[in-house]
DNA sequence: TTTTGAGTTGTTCGA
DNA sequence: GTCGAACAACTCAAA
């Protein structure tokens, strides 16, 4: 029986996985392969916490395989000599693979499937990764959606995304398992110290994404429209890296979802249908990336193209180390930093202060998420900035600018999060905590703090820089100075 | 083709 | 302290 290749790539998974189910019901054994190629990854190449997670992700993946019996057979090099060495190396008739979004894993399919073809082998691509196929769904001139509401009820119009379907019970090996490196070839992980944090909050793999998935459902989906605003808290699903290395599909997460609700209140129903819709926006981002491929690294909205950014380095500097002053702002970033995660609510609020209170180019942004986030994804980064910028698909109105104080005393009312991150404020009362800068030096003295020395200053007024943003808009309209 | 309605997540000001 | 209105007009989707 002749041998079959699945290909993994942001499908780290076993179940409702159709490239594997494909390669399974060819009848023959099956060689799984994942292939290490940065190289191929044009300008994005996975960032520093991606690399982590990849690493723990593969050995829980080839852990997995194990138990079926099978492995994961490890390369690195560029995909297509790659794939193509393996092919002959494993006798191989046939290759699977699910399909992703980025434009240069685009390009890089194409390419492999060209090789492969030419070669008189069996090739087969399939869509795993989104309820939604973006390249199908188009509004009635035919043309990509470029506003959420009407996107998302045009998919909700369409038939419901397919059941997922359970893991293979059992993967036949072949006769001979071809070479592989080990995983820790690869140097995935950093070599000097600085993941703990990030372990500590994560286990990457299939069982964990499918154990979070339970219980968020069980413990905060039911009060999720307010509990997913409350970032010391656990009210979202929390469900980004796994989503993003495909260790959960999201139709596995639509259907439990809705499942839950069954026999369940209309409000229960309500609150579900919430969470879906952010489902929703990933689906947008990707269907976004596929029609505009160049939004990573330009503004979709050609005008913002020429927005007078005229920010320092030192400030953006400042907000990457978590030293802005603003303590909502300097929490999220070391949570960024300590855990490679970030709550949505505070990574809006970071995202805002730097384009819009520090003028800094969104881009710069976008590239240190990219490289502290373990759920780095290109479609759903470039969305998140562009749309805090402004220069996006359903851009806010341009004077929409937070106020990381108000912000905080609306989100954070107790505080919680921000002691958590920022523990040398700790000891302020809640009506100074978002604002230590107001406390009166008498307040300050009690906790032993000064500012500039124990806790950085604000380095700018919120107003003065509320100002300024609004005067760029301005410029960029060709409107005179208010 | 033209027209109409609507658009994730906010802040500030003044009554 | 609370509440409603203004912010400023633009783009997209669909009738």
């Amino acid at each position: 029986m002749a041998n079959s290749i699945i290909w993994f790539r942001h499908d780290l998974r076993l179940a409702d996985n159709p490239a594997l189910l494909a390669a399974v019901e060819q009848g023959g054994p099956v060689v799984p392969v994942y292939t290490w190629s940065p190289e191929d990854e044009g300008e994005w190449p996975p960032g520093a916490a991606s690399r982590w997670w990849l690493h723990y992700a593969l050995a829980a993946l080839d852990a997995d395989l194990r138990k079926l019996g099978s492995r994961l057979i490890i390369r690195t090099g560029r995909t297509v000599e790659t794939l193509v060495a393996l092919v002959r190396e494993a006798k191989a008739t046939a290759v699977f693979w699910n399909h992703r979004y980025e434009p240069a894993a685009v390009q890089i399919a194409k390419d492999v499937e060209n090789a492969l073809r030419r070669q008189g082998l069996c090739v087969g691509e399939f869509h795993g990764n989104l309820l939604f196929d973006p390249r199908v769904t188009l509004n009635r001139q035919g043309g990509p959606f470029q506003v959420f509401t009407p996107y998302w009820k045009h998919c909700l119009s369409a038939p419901e995304p397919e059941l997922p379907k359970p893991a293979p019970g059992r993967l036949s090996r072949p006769r001979q398992w071809p070479s592989s490196l080990s995983l820790d070839a690869l140097r995935l992980l950093p070599t000097i110290k600085w993941a703990e944090g990030i372990a500590e909050t994560w286990v990457p793999g299939e069982r964990s994404a499918s154990d979070r998935l339970t219980r968020f459902i069980e413990k905060a989906l039911s009060d999720y429209s307010t509990g997913r605003d409350r970032p010391e808290k656990t009210g979202t699903s929390r469900l980004s890296p796994d989503l993003r290395w495909g260790h959960i599909s999201p139709r596995q997460v639509w259907h439990a979802v809705k499942r839950s609700t069954r026999r369940q209140s209309p409000r229960v129903a309500k609150q579900a249908e919430g969470y879906l819709r952010q489902l929703g926006w990933r689906e947008f981002a990707h269907h976004l990336l596929v029609h505009f491929p160049h939004t990573p690294e330009e503004p979709l909205r050609p005008m913002f193209a020429r927005f007078p950014w005229n920010g320092s380095s030192e400030h953006l500097r400042a907000w990457q180390h978590a030293r802005t002053g603003y303590p909502l702002v300097d929490a999220g970033m070391r949570e960024l930093w300590h855990t490679g995660w970030m709550h949505n609510r505070v990574r809006m609020v970071v995202a805002s202060f730097l384009v819009k209170h520090l003028l800094v180019p969104w881009q710069e942004g976008a590239r240190w998420f990219w490289d502290t986030l373990v759920d780095g994804d290109l479609a759903n980064n470039t969305l998140g900035w562009q749309w805090c910028a402004g220069c996006g698909a359903d851009a806010a109105p341009y004077f929409r600018i937070f106020n990381p104080v108000l912000q905080g005393r609306k989100f954070d009312p107790d505080g919680g999060y921000v002691r958590r991150w920022v523990p040398e404020i700790a000891g302020l009362a809640d009506k100074h905590l978002h604002e230590p800068w107001a406390a009166k030096a008498t307040d300050l003295a009690e906790c032993c703090i000064r500012l500039g020395r124990d806790y950085a200053e604000p380095i700018v007024d919120h107003a003065e820089a509320r100002t300024r943003a609004l005067k760029a808009y301005d410029r960029l309209r060709g409107r005179p100075d208010r």
